[in-house]
DNA sequence: GTTGGGTTGTTCAGATTTGAAGGAGTGCTA
DNA sequence: TAGCACTCCTTCAAATCTGAACAACCCAAC
C-alpha cells in the first residue's frame, strides 16, 4: 500500500481516528439513557446558553457547531417543536434569524450538564494526567484555529 | 450553569471536540476533491485490504469502523453497486458474510491513497512535534482500548 | 435429536444529513 | 435609485443512518 505517513504517524492517525468515533459514540449514548437530548441538541443548548442574551444567529450557530446550514434548519426546527429554542427574525438584517433559549430549553440544559460532564470525565478526563490533558488542550486549540483560518481565508 | 468540569478540563474537551470536527469535516472535504470515495468509504477499503485474503466478516469490520450492524450493511451494499467490494457468504458460519475487497476496490483506494494520506498530513501531522504526536498515540490509544474493552464486558 | 437461548446479518420505517436551488434582503456603484 | 453581486436562511429531493423486528443459523443441555 501505499504510504505518505511513517508507521508512528499512521499509529497515532489511527488511534486518534478510532478513539475519537468510539469516545463519541459511547457519550451520546450516555446522554441518551439520562436525558431526551442527543449530542448536538446539547451543544446547541450550550452555546446559546453562553451567548448574550441567550440567542446566536443561525450561521453563527451553524459555524461554531461545524453544522451545515440547512443541517442547522432543520436542527433547530426540531428543538423548536420540543421547545427547546423558539427562533425569532432578526431586527437588523431582515434576511436574518435567531434562535433564541427558551425556559425549557434551560432547565433541560441544566438536568442534562452534570450527568453529560460525568461522563466525558469519567471516559476521557479522569484518565489524562496534567501533562496530557495541556498538550491536547494545546494541540486541539492550534488545530481548530488553523482550520478555521483556511476556512475563512478561501 | 453547573459545572463538574473545571475551566483546564472544559478547555481541553471543547478544543478537542470542536476540532476533531472539524478536522473530519475537512478530510471528507479533500477525499471527496480527489477522488469518488467518502471517508467511511476509505476506511472500508483500507480495513480489507489489510485483512488476510482480503475480506473480513460483517460483524469484524463493523466493530473496527465503529458501525452499527444495520450501518453497515447499507453502506457495503452501496459499495458493492460500485464495484468496490462484493459479498461472499462465509463458508464456516451459514449466518455469516463477508465483504471481500475487489481488484476495482484496490485500485481506488491506491488512487485515492496518496491525496487523503497527504492530506491527513497537511492539517494534522505536519503540525504535531515528536512529543506531541507521542502523547497523542498513547492517549487515544489508552482511550480506545478502555472504550472496546467497557463496551465487550457489558 | 431437539428444544431453547444466543448470535449474525438484513430489512424496514422513520429520522437525520447533504447539496443544489431559490426567495428575500443588503449594500455597493454608477 | 436602479441594477447587480452577494449574503442569509430555507426548501426540496435524494442519500445516509438509526433502532427495532426478523429470519436464519449455531450450539449446548437435555
Amino acid at each position: 500500500m501505499v504510504e505518505s505517513l511513517d508507521n508512528t504517524q499512521m499509529a497515532c492517525w489511527r488511534a486518534f481516528i478510532e478513539s475519537s468515533q468510539r469516545l463519541i459514540t459511547q457519550l451520546e449514548e450516555d446522554l441518551r439513557a439520562d436525558s431526551e437530548l442527543s449530542l448536538p441538541d446539547y451543544h446547541v443548548l450550550v452555546l446559546l446558553s453562553e451567548a448574550p442574551r441567550q440567542r446566536l444567529r443561525m450561521g453563527e450557530l451553524a459555524s461554531r457547531l461545524v453544522f451545515s446550514p440547512s443541517r442547522l434548519t432543520y436542527h433547530v426546527s426540531t428543538m423548536e417543536r420540543r421547545g427547546l429554542v423558539v427562533r425569532e427574525s432578526c431586527p437588523e438584517d431582515r434576511r436574518g434569524s435567531q434562535a433564541v433559549l427558551t425556559a425549557t430549553g434551560l432547565l433541560a440544559l441544566r438536568e442534562a450538564a452534570p450527568h453529560h460532564l460525568a461522563s466525558v470525565r469519567r471516559h476521557l478526563m479522569d484518565d489524562l494526567d496534567e501533562a496530557e490533558m495541556a498538550c491536547l488542550t494545546r494541540v486541539f486549540t492550534r488545530l481548530g484555529d488553523r482550520l478555521t483560518a483556511a476556512r475563512t481565508s478561501d
